[in-house]
DNA sequence: CTACCGATCAAACAAGAGTTTGAGCCTGAG
DNA sequence: CTCAGGCTCAAACTCTTGTTTGATCGGTAG
């Protein structure tokens, strides 16, 4: 329904003491970018609807008059980011197929998994929140959006497809748990557990160069394929 | 302070209708077990307390008068659990090195690590409530028990020791980043992520068998190590 | 017997949540 | 100009939450 229609209002003079920097972009657009951002930091539960719009700098009512609830707001939040990383995989995926005559080994499959969320969460991407807003909504999301996530395994059959295509020796079952194995992995790339890694390490483990990270994975990964 | 003054009270007459069947044990013991069951399955913000006090039987003020607060109902239940689970691990590893001469292959390093919670999970265990619960505390627990999560490396560390004595060929970081995936892979056997592997093979992977699942995280877990 | 004390109870409390309301503002078409 | 309609606003509303309160029960030591 309402798609697209932002009126264009370049400049409409502040109403209150606001510093002006924050009335730029339609209301509609501060939410999402607040929200996304205070749930992907604070957890879904821990961030109030007058947070958001604290944050964002609109009326409280706004989020009911755009999104029609908070939790369609977090839905809405949820399914643009999931839709793109999904995209991004499967873009990655296609690609992987066509540089190997549809027959990708596993390593590059398990880089069109892996790499995307690796790449969102440079600095310079800026999307590291998106990431962590995904990986939230794994185990603090709404009842809808567990469904959706329980589900919704069309994009990861195609994963599971092009695994079972690389080591057709290997029991489907047993691709399968493998698959499960990696996406642990991935899941658990949240802000908390590498806290609790670099403690572990002395600092040694504080990187932030995905590449090396992305190798690692790759290489642990594919190590455990090979078993 | 309130600790096993447990009165005997064998059987206080039902004061209602209630079947008579849930007032054989005392009052705190029934809201441990209660709110543990309802927080590993329902999550630690979708259990109010009113849900935990009907569930066991007891009075609402029950909770604040025997733990305090609702937090630190949970911390309880969460320092508890974590402590066991920390035991039958050391427990496990001590033994490990006994085995082999006070270096124990990565295997066996990663069996000690992964074995408790498996085997905690089995029906017959009883206890893959208390699993689910510390899984749950990883990702929507109070700040208190992410903050205890996140300092506490002393168990960690002897299972990154003992790592790092396994292979000391590798470079440090490298395997404090290994013993990372391998507790991802942990940390994601939970119940909803278990229904999506279970969907996206058709049936093929749902087995109650431990045994075997222990064996497949192990092959797994070893071989990215091996890589 | 009596006075105490921990445990339990129903009831109320205060704070915070998400949502709704109705008035007012601004723009753009007729 | 006028008016209709999308949008924003402050304020109120309703519901649930965790917590507190004061009475009451039941056993026990003096």
């Amino acid at each position: 329904m309402t798609e697209a229609t932002n009126p264009p209002s370049p400049e409409n003079a502040g109403p209150d003491a606001a510093p002006d920097s924050e009335r730029e972009a339609a209301t509609k657009a501060q939410v999402l970018c607040a929200a996304e951002r205070l749930f992907a930091l604070h957890g879904f539960q821990n961030v109030s609807v007058r947070d958001i719009t604290a944050e964002a700098g609109v009326n409280l009512a706004s989020v009911n008059y755009h999104f029609g609830s908070k939790d369609a707001l977090l839905f809405e939040i949820f399914r643009r980011r999931t839709a793109e990383l999904n995209r991004e995989r499967a873009r990655m995926l296609h690609e992987a197929a066509d540089r190997h005559a549809g027959k990708p080994p596993v390593r590059e499959i398990l880089r069109a998994l892996f790499e995307p969320p690796l790449r969102w969460s440079t600095p310079e991407s800026g999307r590291g929140i998106s990431v962590q807003f995904i990986i939230r909504a794994r185990s603090e999301g709404t009842e809808a959006m567990r469904e959706a996530l329980r589900t919704d395994v069309s994009h990861l059959r195609r994963f599971a497809d092009a695994l079972v295509g690389a080591r057709p020796d290997l029991p489907k079952d047993e691709v399968y748990w493998r698959l499960h194995f990696c996406l642990g992995m991935i899941h658990n790339n949240r802000f908390a557990e590498f806290d609790r890694l670099h403690i572990l390490s002395d600092g040694a483990t504080r990187e932030s160069d995905v590449e090396a990270l992305l190798k690692r994975m790759l290489d642990f990964a594919e190590g455990g394929f090979q078993a």
